[in-house]
DNA sequence: GCCGTTTTCGGCCCGACTGTTTTCAGTCG
């Protein structure tokens, strides 16, 4: 898919005309044009052949300039304007974004006057108090600049959901203790159940905001105070930024919908404000005319007078939610409590950590009907994989389970084969046709390329006993990259063959991710949320992070196979 | 650069905090 790609240069082309100082809404139109490329499920390059300017212009955001652009790049691999842009500033200019703090001007500025066209260079000129020459730059400045450098080389990227969202959780139990705080919630990205978190945000509603903010400055673990105001206040701790905003009762739910975000879903609801006579800010909805405050108090207020259906925080990113609501088409979206089992989980027969009977008794305190358990292929010999005198042996401890919690759970016997770089499965079809489910994946060859891995996993999707493809892309967040595939093939490979695609739940996984899921949606095909547990612990832990992602890519509790009953279930796998 | 039940031109979301400023620019979300 070649939209990742065309993003990228619409971001970069944002990026050169914000430090060169142009029009702050060209840069707004290529930043949301790059967002909802980022987002689009069909590939830019089939709507560009099949319906070239015309078509592109339909999508949101994209208008006649933009759209000619992207049928350039589709057609020459090459955007003119991208080029000539990226030519008049130096390459590492653009790093310098990333610091926390310096932004477009500071950049263009040090650049302008000293020439500093890179993250060392604009170090070495803070420490040698060059900065504090230029107009509007100080001392504070070069200070907060180096703070920031050490920040961005430490902390850089973003911390994963599963270890904001505990850290978050446990401020918001120690800041509950103090009187002052009447209520307390989390916004930003972190409710939004982002996979990836840049900061905290956490929302109080208080009368003494300034204990308030005393309280939070003064938190364990605090490295560094940001800023600190009435109603506003950011830490850094233990390495992450938190920010806290007080506001009172009265304005909560406007506030709460402000904080949240995303940025770009924001100004949509702000636009449609505007349209209707409203100004919308973290205080509440007023009118422009009167001044008279028309909502605020209630989340739902602030959908509502702008006309809206409640969006639920996980589809606020701008990729076409706000169009949904407005035509009462918002998904009931799957939650936890529709899961009614696991597909994927490791026993001692490879590399879990727990019996067949410790998983089915974790199963049950969950409240599940079915969980299968999926250990290893042979090929994957350091998970101790099982060859097939060793999947006959674990069927005898499965059937024996089965019979002692007979009524309680269902264990179903499966195994995650392994789809070898040859195509081939690392076991027979003989071994296969007698399990209850097939898990297949790739574990080896990461390098292979793209026609060559769609065609690997393809081949595992024609064979007639595998139920499921586990982990599709092979993410490993933050420490490897998907290997290379046509998701959009796999996809019509999967409609085609009735095969299931994986969520995989664990927290560095989440593959498919949020964008995949809504593809997966879009042409039919189900999918299995499932954790990959090696443990009962991670069975019940990071099961929320999957239906998270679930909900981002706009499951609902139909498009999963495993909200449904065993019965139901069995049927729908290929035996 | 996008977009139109106020417009095909002239708008384009909104406010807090900081630092360098005597009234505001820059950054952030």
């Amino acid at each position: 898919m070649i939209n990742l790609d065309i993003a990228r240069i619409f971001d970069e082309i944002a990026d050169i005309l914000e430090v060169k100082g142009d029009n702050p809404f060209r840069v707004r139109a290529y930043r949301r044009a790059a967002r909802t490329i980022e987002t689009l499920t069909q590939d830019l390059k089939v709507i560009a052949e099949r319906g070239g300017v015309d078509e592109l212009k339909k999508i949101p955001g994209i208008g006649e300039g933009i759209a000619r652009k992207i049928v350039e790049i589709v057609q020459t691999g090459d955007c003119k304007k991208h080029r000539e842009l990226t030519r008049e500033l130096p390459p590492g200019l653009l790093e310098m974004l990333a610091i926390p703090r310096v932004g477009p001007k500071t950049i263009a500025k040090v650049h302008d006057e000293l020439g500093v066209s890179s993250i060392a260079e604009l170090e070495a000129a803070a420490k040698q108090h060059k900065l504090r020459g230029i107009s509007g730059l100080g001392a504070k400045v070069e200070e907060n600049i180096l703070k920031g450098i050490e920040q961005y080389r430490r902390y850089r990227g973003r911390k994963l959901l599963s270890e904001a969202l505990p850290r978050a959780e446990s401020i918001l139990e120690e800041l509950k203790k103090r009187d002052a705080v009447e209520r307390i919630t989390i916004a930003g990205s972190l409710r939004r159940m982002r996979e990836t978190i840049g900061d905290i945000d956490i929302l109080v509603v208080s009368k003494r905001p300034k204990e308030v903010m005393d309280a939070f400055t003064s938190l364990e673990g605090v490295e560094d105070v940001v800023a600190k105001g009435d109603t506003k206040s950011s830490i850094v701790l233990k390495g992450m930024d938190v920010d806290l905003r007080v506001v009172d009762a009265g304005s909560f739910g406007a506030a709460v919908h402000y904080f949240t975000g995303s940025k770009h879903h924001n100004i949509r609801i702000r636009e449609l404000g505007v349209k209707r006579g409203l100004k919308i800010n973290e205080y509440g909805v007023f009118r422009v005319d009167t001044g008279e405050k028309v909502g605020g108090e209630n989340e739902r207020d602030v959908f509502r007078c702008v006309g809206l259906a409640y969006i639920p925080p996980e589809l606020r990113e701008d990729r076409g939610e706000v169009e949904a609501a407005q035509e009462n088409r918002i998904p009931e979206l799957i939650e936890l409590k529709d899961i009614k089992g696991d597909l994927h989980v490791h026993t001692k027969w490879s590399d879990g950590k727990n019996s067949v009977e410790e998983m089915a008794s974790t199963a049950i305190a969950l409240g599940y009907e079915y969980v299968a358990v999926a250990d290893h292929s042979p090929a994957v010999g350091i998970a101790g994989g099982m060859d097939e005198a060793k999947i006959k042996k674990r069927q005898v401890e499965i059937d024996s389970v089965n019979e002692q919690f007979e009524g309680e759970i269902r264990v179903l016997s499966s195994v995650e084969v392994d789809i070898k770089s040859d195509f081939s499965l690392d076991l027979p079809d003989d071994t296969l046709k007698e399990l209850d489910v097939v898990v297949a994946a790739v574990h080896s060859k990461f390098t292979q390329d793209k026609a060559t891995m769609t065609k690997r996993i393809e081949t595992a999707m024609e064979n007639e006993h595998v139920d499921i493809i586990a982990h599709p892309t092979g993410r490993i967040l933050g420490k490897r990259e998907p290997y290379e595939v046509d998701m959009e093939r796999l996809m019509e490979v999967a409609k085609d063959t009735g095969t299931i695609m994986e969520l995989n739940s664990f927290p560095d996984r989440l593959d498919l991710n949020d964008i995949h899921c809504r593809m997966a949606k879009d042409h039919g095909v189900p999918i299995a949320i499932s954790t990959d547990a090696h443990d009962a612990m991670q069975m019940r832990d990071v099961i929320r992070y999957g239906v998270a992602t679930a909900r981002r890519g706009w499951l609902e509790a139909r498009d999963v196979v495993n909200t449904r009953g065993m019965e139901e279930l069995l049927n729908l796998l290929k035996g």
